[in-house]
DNA sequence: TTATAGATTTAGAACTATTATAAATTTAGA
DNA sequence: TCTAAATTTATAATAGTTCTAAATCTATAA
């Protein structure tokens, strides 16, 4: 583990939010702020690839990264993107055994409107 | 409706399959061969907001495009990244009930290895 | 301690899918 | 037939991410 990945992954376990690379990258420069964005990109997929880590995938935008690697779903708020996390019933059993086939990942994202857009939107 | 976008729409239709952008320009090109990328793109827009199909919003993959627009989910193979069509629970349902909100849309995608893929792999 | 092989970082180019822009063309209605 | 609006074309731009190659770091064995 390198002095950035140990970064990008503090920078992870800290926040209680899903972040993208993107925020990971401009919350990791006031540590190191020479670091580059293929690093943070590359220190990403090493954090996933080692379980780290969990890769959250969005239809329609840019990858997020959740330190809670226990299974379980995400909410996106159609304004400000937000992601929060739900817990539903196990789709990937339920598939699987319907179908009779071995699924190997699982992207589910449902879209809302967060309680702090929907005020916003009404003034 | 200009012919583009009935060519267009005709493509899907005619496909058993659930089309990319460019698989439907690689198709509609050979009936109209001055069509531009971005002709395909303005009338997959337009199609789908008219409600004549359905876009597959798939993490980490282009959009494909359904012309069944029955409420199912999607089973994605990992190697030749063929979609098919499967039924299950409705997630959506379950989880405006669960915590309360609506939900304005719903990305769901399956990842596995289909039969010809995992054959492929074990030659 | 030093040499070296392998891994990682950096810097920047490249790529993919898609949208945006502006000019040209088509279409529909008065 | 004329005109306004919509659409298509051609092309540039964008976003998110990966790739490449050189530079640098790290760990190990002589």
């Amino acid at each position: 583990m390198t002095i950035q990945r140990q970064i990008v992954l503090d920078c992870i376990r800290m926040s209680s939010e899903h972040l993208t690379a993107e925020q990971i990258y401009n919350d990791v420069t006031k540590k190191m702020p020479q670091i580059v964005m293929a690093t943070i990109y590359n220190s990403l997929n090493y954090l996933e690839k080692e379980k780290y880590i969990r890769r959250i995938k969005l239809a329609g935008e840019p990858d997020h990264f959740d330190k809670n690697l226990h299974p379980h779903e995400h909410l996106i708020c159609d304004l400000c993107k937000g992601v929060i996390d739900i817990d539903v019933s196990d789709i990937q059993k339920e598939v699987e055994e319907k179908y009779n086939i071995k699924i190997t990942s699982c992207d589910i994202s449902l879209h809302y409107l967060c309680e702090e857009c929907q005020k916003k939107k009404c003034v």
